[in-house]
DNA sequence: TTTATAATAATAGTAATACTATTATAAATA
DNA sequence: TATTTATAATAGTATTACTATTATTATAAA
């Protein structure tokens, strides 16, 4: 049986729905692709027509520029993560557990999973670390938000912060928690990497050392709450 | 007395140092000033151009492109940042204390001290917060670090990194919490202003409430290590 | 004082980027 | 078969991000 993730998106972000023709479906996973190879600076839709073998205008049919490309990405990331993270935990009742294994979740790397779409998760869950907040740090997050583009990332965000409220009811501090657990996956991910000397795991380079850390954080601020 | 903060830049930084003519100063000046206006992606050297009443090509005898201004005005921010946090905290021994006063220093609005520099540092703290880390989000992160190009930041992190320590010397995270102390206290406030679900203070859009978010953070870690 | 030389500034480009408008082709329906 | 309609390809343009060349000014040696 093959499961397809069917990710419902906000149809102000294109133009022409990119899941409903097969160029439409090479402009993600291309898309995905290009943007990890050569970053979102240099990234182009000139580029990634010649990859698909179509001309830059057949991609301007599907998106209006490539920052809404990058959104489209983005929230297609969060919208997949929060599934993943309800179907994981699922089962789990204890709420300390949930909090830990979606720690889990948002700091490690993620394998692909071919089967499911035309869309490499392990890619994009890269790109989202160097590439995702330059999706609303723009003068245009306003205008953005208004549109509800960002409602995926609001979204996982809640759950976890809900999440938080259970473990420790009187913590003051839950959204803010969520945001900064979340944000930090992937930071202290990047700078492991890139710069090293802003972390205490630039030596080993192992994801497993930032879940601990996440961990700790979390978990000494509710206890002590 | 005038007290002029002389911040010593890499010479990478530029082609010809900006503080030593009038044009110099003045694309610093105009510069965060056109960038705090449009944001980064939109601002351009032409536009800075026609702002200070120079020539495209005069800008370019300054900085190579826009990115090595950026990196500049973030590098000259950290720096500017680090000596602030050393002044401000040069009198108060309790590592505690001094770090409270860190985390008041980096989550409050700065403002502009019109007798010291050219630079506004008031807008330059709003333009780190909303456009800082796309200093180093890019593919070019490991060039400019070999070139040094983040030592101003790396260095505060190492400062604020070796007070965690000094209040708790078995903390395992000390360089990891700085980073996140320094992130947190900017997306905090960036979230508080355009995605406010995203935190605890989006009704009132007080810095107070950021800075005892991160106080309760820091502290309860660092109190049960 | 004149002249060479170096530093700086202004002019005028170019290649690439980020689009848009127009025309052509294929598919679907009347 | 004719006629919409949808989609694709072609060919543009304005702006951006630079660079090369020429002109001007300042400084220093002859």
């Amino acid at each position: 049986m093959k499961l397809q993730v069917q990710i419902e998106m906000n149809e102000a972000l294109f133009l022409r729905n990119p899941e409903s023709s097969e160029l439409g479906k090479n402009i993600l996973k291309h898309g995905v692709q290009l943007i990890h190879k050569t970053g979102f600076e240099a990234f182009t839709f000139k580029k990634l027509a010649e990859d698909i073998g179509t001309t830059e205008a057949g991609i301007y049919r599907y998106f209006e520029n490539k920052h809404k490309l990058l959104v489209y990405l983005a929230a297609w990331y969060w919208a997949w993560l929060e599934f993943q993270i309800i179907f994981q935990t699922n089962n789990i009742k204890d709420p300390t557990k949930r909090l830990k294994k979606i720690i889990n979740l948002l700091a490690k790397s993620v394998e692909d999973d071919e089967q499911t779409s035309h869309i490499n998760e392990s890619l994009l869950h890269q790109i989202i670390i160097s590439e995702g907040s330059k999706a609303y740090l723009t003068k245009q997050v306003g205008e953005d938000n208004k549109q509800h583009f960002f409602k995926p990332y609001k979204d996982l965000c809640s759950v976890i912060a809900c999440i938080i409220s259970e473990c420790s009811p009187k913590y003051k501090y839950p959204k803010s928690l969520a945001s900064t657990i979340i944000e930090m996956a992937h930071f202290q991910n990047f700078f492991m990497y890139n710069l090293p000397s802003l972390t205490d795991f630039g030596k080993s380079k192992e994801e497993s050392k930032i879940i601990a850390f996440l961990n700790d954080l979390v978990f000494t601020s509710l206890k002590n709450s």
